[in-house]
RNA sequence: GCGUCGGUGGUAGAGCGGUCAAUUACAACAGACUGUAAAUCUGUCGCCUUCGGGCUACGAAGGUUCAAAUCCUUCCCGACGCA
């Protein structure tokens, strides 16, 4: 059989590729299924760097704008719209390109990984964070003593979802990781140094272009302080510096300037998370 | 000028005679990833090493001691107080 081909666009923030991927959309009649764990979510548009309409230069763009930002949205989910979507483009005759920074969410797509659809129990969530690191371990080893041998036994989060997978479902299912595509792996990136300056500049450029108030309308809105900092980088920093939450920086000449710098710094730590997890790919 | 309190690893900041290459946090570097993934988590982090250990370190120089980041003296620097 065939397989369909699949274009996957990533590499770590700031490295272009959602131009690149316009253009590349342009030369081989495709379309651009974003995979990007914030431009999912409407409202959250400077701090994420999301595409303008005019950007798109007519592209079609997919899985943007999907979901509320006051809750939480999910692989599982993501995957569920993609697949269909990808379908979709491939039964139109055009080829889909994936472009993106969450590595996940490439994953699950691209190696069609049939994660289990356990809804989240809060009941049971908030009974378990309860419990020490050392319980949930001895708790998981119970319950499905598979999962325990590969799972990082070091991270709760992880650890109660196990669990709360193993609670519904008698066990945490195993996944595949074959690819029912032809894939293309594009992955761009750019010298520490260049990219430790570009991200700089997008930065300026955003606040520039009222992320802060951006922030301060999503509040407004009703998301609240604590999601805003869940969603983390840009949406994280500024929510705590409106609130007046952050820590004077010894160096720094003001509050804003502080936060600047530790966004920064937080922005970078990301993209190098975003290598090591793209590296996989690079074979 | 006198007085007081301080000067510790990239930064902040513990330690206040031995168990200190020095708690911790941050940064840095590497890595993990089955419904939060921009999240969450792990390892390394003075120099050298045949992994036993060796060497240089806590503002500087001396001194006391079997032993000093820790005590004493002088000097340099900083903050505050009195002039």
């Amino acid at each position: 059989m065939k397989l369909s081909k699949l274009i996957v666009v990533c590499g770590p923030t700031a490295t272009g590729k959602s131009d690149y991927a316009v253009t590349l959309a342009k030369e081989q009649n495709g379309e651009i299924i974003s995979a990007d764990s914030r431009q999912v979510y409407k409202g959250l548009d400077i701090g994420s760097g999301k595409i303008t309409a005019k950007e798109m230069k007519g592209v079609p763009h997919h899985l943007i704008n999907v979901a509320n930002p006051k809750r939480t949205f999910s692989v599982v989910r993501y995957k569920k719209l993609a697949d269909k979507i990808i379908a979709d483009i491939i039964k139109r005759g055009k080829t889909p390109i994936i472009v993106g920074g969450t590595g996940f969410y490439i994953d699950a797509v691209v190696f069609n990984q049939q994660l289990p659809e356990v809804k989240p129990n809060k009941v049971l969530r908030k009974e378990l964070e309860k419990h020490s690191l050392f319980e949930l371990q001895e708790k998981l080893q119970q319950l499905d003593n598979e999962r325990y041998e590969t799972i990082d036994i070091h991270n709760k989060v992880r650890l109660i979802r196990a669990i709360e997978i193993a609670t519904a479902l008698g066990s945490v299912p195993k996944v595949d990781k074959h690819s029912p595509y032809e894939v293309e792996w594009i992955y761009l990136d750019h010298d520490d140094e260049v990219l430790k300056e570009r991200i700089h500049d997008r930065l300026l450029k955003r606040m520039r272009k009222g992320m802060v108030k951006e922030v301060e309308q999503l509040h407004e809105q009703g998301v609240a302080w604590s999601r805003l900092e869940a969603l983390g980088l840009e949406y994280r920093y500024i929510a705590l510096y409106l609130q007046n939450k952050l820590s004077n920086q010894a160096h720094s000449t003001s509050l804003m300037a502080g936060m600047l710098e530790q966004l920064e710094t937080a922005i970078w730590q990301y993209a190098k998370r975003q290598r090591t997890w793209f590296k996989k790919y690079a074979k």
